[in-house]
DNA sequence: CCGTATCCCCAGCGATACTG
DNA sequence: CAGTATCGCTGGGGATACGG
């Protein structure tokens, strides 16, 4: 294999965009941050749009990334955590202000559909 | 048309990654942090991995997000000049520290390939 | 409960040529 | 100079079924 993302990072921004770049990797950091631990099962409840398929392969290259930390517990029934490791917690800082100025955004389209009006 | 993207943002996060993602429009609100103007030729230049076609879109959907500001000044020749916006700008802060992040990890990656020695 | 294994689709991206 | 127009590709993502 030896290529797991597409092309070679162009810059540093460019590196971190495909680390946590994808459809769900923000929010999967995002809600290990609020949560601190999730088990596979709640990961999965919360981003209800996602598939096991897709969820695992996000949740695997987030810890190849040392992003995450995965915790297996031999037990019966299995159980999984997963949590935020140091270097991933570095992101949540950004992940926060980049949540907020989309909450911003979301605002003030809220207020736009009445360009239409008399 | 009536979709611009592929789903609904499910959160602010969501929707943040939607405008911001994309293989250049980081780089591409960077540039124009970094430099303030900048013409077409000059991005594509700087940008040198990036078609005239994939520059174009992007641009044109950076500026329907309000992230980007687009002048024509007609002359002979032609120019056109991008800069950031009032709401483009809020964004800088977080590409400045996720750059940042990106350089440091990459750091760390250099110093890594020691790990298969005798 | 926590995942794999397959198969498939499509939107994002790329190459190249052309134009006001 | 600053873009369009066309066509083609490819890998990220989706649906579904199954396994330890």
């Amino acid at each position: 294999m030896a290529r797991k993302y597409g092309t070679d990072p162009i810059c540093s921004l460019d590196y971190a965009f495909q680390r946590i770049g994808g459809k769900y990797k923000g929010r999967i950091l995002w809600h290990l941050h609020i949560r601190d631990v999730l088990r596979y099962g709640e990961l999965r409840k919360i981003l209800d749009d996602i598939t096991p398929k897709m969820l695992t392969q996000s949740l695997r290259e987030l810890e190849e990334d040392m992003l995450i930390h995965r915790e297996v517990y031999l037990e019966v029934p299995p159980k999984v955590e997963y949590s935020l490791t140091k270097v991933g917690k570095e992101l949540v800082p950004f992940l926060h202000h980049l949540k907020d100025w989309g909450a911003k955004q979301i605002r003030k389209e809220k207020l736009k559909p009445m360009k239409v009006q008399s």
